[in-house]
DNA sequence: GATTAAAATGGAATCGTTAACAATATTGAC
DNA sequence: GTCAATATTGTTAACGATTCCATTTTAATC
């Protein structure tokens, strides 16, 4: 055992304050009784319906607030059919990749969202039957998914028919609305940055095999390069799979070349910062003897020494704008579903040197 | 503007697949009519009531398995008067402080929590209107407490008798549920490790004044230092707030002294960052010239350079016992609560040197 | 086989809201 | 002042579950 659990008793929870002892809660027909009006037009009043004459409206609203009504909201779902909560769901909570997001995007989704709903958040992994994914339950879903084991998960939500929106992970499917960073642009920006600082022999360390935010910030790397006609050298192409370690590993091949670059992207910050450990096994400094660019701006990206320069995604921007095209989902059936690009941000910090172009 | 967008419309939804289209969702009717029973009948057997006959409970079980029956919950709720929702309320979802336990947070909830229940994650700071902070909207409510800030929300939550957990700050009033680290043990047990290394020099950073844990902290510093009858200086007290500009400065104090310390125990660990970032500015190597402890193991702790020694709090277990502790509070009235305090560890790393005792 | 207690099931009301349809006011034109 | 059209309000039935209070079945006893 881990932990010792020290337990002290104290007093027992008071029974006056329990639920059952409530006060019975204030419902439209409390308010019709002293509005001299049926329940109905009660309903319609508090939800604003212009067929009520307008004094009357006004009467209601003001006995409301007075008796503090407040609506159920479960018998509000049962006759609407509809559940007033907006499901959360990621890839793992599990995994410590997503640490850094999940704030984020609570913050992102929470700015957009009516205060009447719930948001609830699930991890995929912990789901133990998809039948309970019922448009009965999440009146949408978003997904902020960081692997493609997502992807049955997604497409039981789109079977379903619940307003669906992918956050952070390119889908193929353009049937479902994706929100994600343009990563390949932000990588092609950064290269040209380092390009412009006069670096040359550039090398990168890919992120996993199979996965499309891989490709794509390869991608963008090789544009950049192309593009200034600058020659790149196979074997400054190395291949990590965005762990700490993988940047270590990979990060010591390319300074045991004859001819070390003398910048190293890394396709993401946990690998930049394998990449830096391997810098000072080696007694080699950064920025003096190697750059460092990473992706992500993952919180500890300024606390390295020296800090790293990287690309930023909007995250929260991007769960905002997810929230913001799930609502519209969920109003209105026939809008068209998109893939919505949002850019990268280069984050300036000093693990970057200028060197002279020779 | 920061972002720009890059719209792509691709196509339009599927009407097939909206709600309104949707098959009728089994009911206790449906499963009533082909078990040729009542529908009082049926929810009785759901439920596992022993009234029913075995044999019809299996019979009906086991057509409702077919059907792939799931119980509408928004109907269950309207007449139980349950949410089936979890509130897990945070002191600001915009902090970057909760960044971290967020996910470890949620993770030992649900590890707790059964799947029929939504947990809906809130930022306290962004509730608008507390009375829609209803027992008819919440089973139970957990908060994860960062500032004294919460108290009102706390107290609301108490006054309108919704069952009520308080994780990770220490509340003085006994009548409400509290889970926490035992920080004050936690810091005893890390400067005794450090008296055992032949520290005898030892400063200690304070947290913001006021917050209890700063108390805690100091008062486990203080215990460890006198149990081994160890001369306290004055000057080695000195106060931060837990920011990481003021682990800076409070650091640039000590070093500054004529005695400086030879080990500095940082109420947080962002204040060790702080004082880390001190040191290399005056160029003084840790650990052999000073050597640091923190608290929190925030996640960048391993990430220093050196990494940082620091205290452990169990923050996954913290919530997955108030998890536990709050269903118990939910399932009956009468039941003690208490004051729960987990150990934390002192996680080893480089920024502890040994030194020789004089 | 009748009587009775216990076991098993069913009927109807209920939770708090919305909404289709019916009913009543109000208004304006003549 | 009457009538039609329109504006406003009310009646009643849902929504899908639980539960109180019958009612029917079954089992047990004599």
């Amino acid at each position: 055992m881990e932990s010792l659990t020290i337990l002290t008793i104290h007093f027992y929870t008071d029974f006056k304050n329990r639920k059952s002892e409530e006060h019975p809660l204030v419902t439209i027909k409390d308010i019709a009784k002293i509005a001299g009006v049926s329940h109905t037009t009660v309903s319609r009043a508090l939800n604003g319906n212009p067929i009520i004459k307008k004094t009357t409206r006004d009467r209601i609203n003001q006995i409301a607030a007075d008796l503090n009504y407040i609506p159920n909201y479960n018998a509000k779902s049962l006759v609407m059919k509809k559940s007033y909560t907006i499901g959360l769901f990621f890839s793992s909570i599990d995994q410590g990749t997503s640490a850094s997001f999940l704030v984020d995007v609570i913050k992102g989704i929470n700015a957009v969202v009516d205060e009447n709903y719930n948001l609830s958040v699930n991890g995929i992994d912990s789901i133990k039957n998809l039948d309970s994914i019922l448009p009965q339950r999440f009146d949408g879903i978003i997904v902020m998914s960081q692997s493609d084991q997502d992807n049955s998960f997604i497409y039981h939500v789109k079977q379903a028919g619940i307003p669906l929106v992918v956050l952070n992970r390119q889908l193929g499917d353009v049937s479902i609305a994706n929100v994600l960073a343009d990563d390949r642009s932000g990588v092609r920006f950064a290269i040209d940055f380092a390009l412009e600082q006069g670096h040359r022999k550039i090398a990168i360390i890919e992120g996993k095999t199979g996965f499309k935010s891989s490709l794509e910030r390869k991608e963008g790397f090789l544009e950049s390069m192309s593009r200034a006609k600058v020659n790149i050298r196979s074997e400054y192409l190395v291949r990590g799979d965005y762990s700490i370690e993988s940047g270590f590993k990979q990060m010591n091949r390319l300074l045991d070349l004859d001819h070390p670059p003398t910048l190293v992207f890394c396709s993401n910050d946990d690998m930049a910062i394998g990449a830096m450990k391997a810098c000072y096994a080696k007694n080699i400094q950064i920025p003096n003897d190697i750059s460092i660019i990473g992706f992500d701006d993952i919180m500890f990206a300024q606390y390295t020494t020296p800090t790293l320069t990287t690309i930023r995604r909007p995250i929260a921007k991007i769960s905002q704008v997810g929230a913001e095209k799930l609502i519209e989902l969920m109003g209105t059936s026939n809008i068209p579903v998109s893939q919505i690009l949002l850019d990268t941000k280069l984050i300036l910090r000093e693990s970057v040197k200028t060197v002279s172009v020779k």
